[in-house]
DNA sequence: AACATATTAACATCTGGTACTAATTATACG
DNA sequence: CGTATAATTAGTACCAGATGTTAATATGTT
């Protein structure tokens, strides 16, 4: 039974096929593999794969989750905010935010985190950060909820100094400091674009 | 011609009723809006909306730009690699890197693209950032591809100085000071983890 | 040769559509 | 009021990409 092992051959193959392109049809698997469709078919049944147009159906479900996590959970939920002086975010960290072999959260969503409330806090329509100078201070694991609190320290016209801390429970695992300039409607004081460029 | 007006107001709600959910099939929003399935038919034909399978094709293809977005480009393509001494990488800003209402891409993605090469200069298996000190020089827009170059400064131990900066053509666009901490197999020197916590 | 496994073929059926034609039902307006 | 026009519904033929079932045909093993 030599044939055994094309078999399993092409199915081991066929895995690799729909993990890299998940909207290939029976038909195109069947000409990859220089196959029938039916073989395709029995494989796709041996190895309890959903037809094509499910795998689309799955994929297109799973986009609104990510979609929205793009948006909103990249900075987190806004707890509390003081336009000027203070606010509050909290950000569930999920599995996609971990690195891929070890449960631990990469550091630009903590900083993103921060970053995105340093900005907010800044009572301006448009704001870039220009420095930041910071700390990791402990690992956050998958699943953990990070809450970050803002504080402004200095304002001097449009450049801001926000402190930012981020704990995990009582544990802080972050702490930051965030020059932020503020451009475009400063609802109190007025002053063109600062020096150092910068970047939200 | 009151109808017109039902007419319109049917095409409204069905666009965002496909926003909230585009897999909705054509027979589904006839029972929902008590027309037949043919008036649906027309509606969509009429603004030019794409069939049930094909909005599914549409995300799933995204979900994989995103995927790989998420895993990859985060950081960047690795254009070269010195381990324990240097490292490139260049990322293109896309859309969904800058902010809602203007094209100026987010911080944290060029932040996340410096820390990731960082790291990843680092000859170890492991490795966390522990501090930062960083400028945003100039704002980033969505298109412009980042090219950031990191050299490792100073080794004690397990501890590591990592400078980056990141250029959009000739452009200085930011530059980071990385205090990283490298444990597991560490393949020259060996030392338990170090103070600072850390995280990458 | 006998038998098991793998593959292919043939056919009916389903879903969610497209494309087109025809008939029916409002609605507006002179 | 009738009638032109718009909107809706119905009917038919067709398609892609499947499913399920049964049967025929390799191919390999003992």
């Amino acid at each position: 039974m030599v044939r055994r092992k094309r078999k399993q051959e092409r199915q081991e193959a066929l895995l690799r096929a729909l993990e890299e392109d998940p909207l290939l049809t029976d038909a195109a698997l069947a000409a990859r593999f220089g196959v029938s469709v039916q073989t395709i078919r029995l494989d796709r049944l041996q190895l309890g794969l959903p037809e094509m147009r499910e795998r689309a159906r799955e994929l297109a479900s799973r986009v609104q989750q990510i979609r929205s996590m793009l948006i909103d959970d990249v900075m987190g939920e806004l707890l509390d905010l003081k336009l000027g002086q203070s606010g509050r975010s909290s950000l569930v960290a999920d599995r996609s935010m971990g690195f891929i072999d070890q449960p631990i959260v990469r550091g630009h969503y903590i900083f993103g985190q921060a970053n995105s409330l340093a900005v907010a806090v800044v009572d301006a329509e448009k704001a870039l950060t220009g420095s930041v100078r910071m700390r990791f201070l402990q690992p956050v694991n998958v699943g953990e909820t990070i809450v970050a609190e803002a504080q402004v320290v200095q304002r001097r016209g449009s450049k801001w100094l926000v402190s930012v801390e981020s704990k995990v429970q009582d544990k802080v695992v972050f702490r930051g400091m965030f020059t932020v300039f503020s451009f475009a409607n400063d609802r109190t004081a007025t002053k063109p674009i600062s020096p150092g460029g910068g970047q939200a």
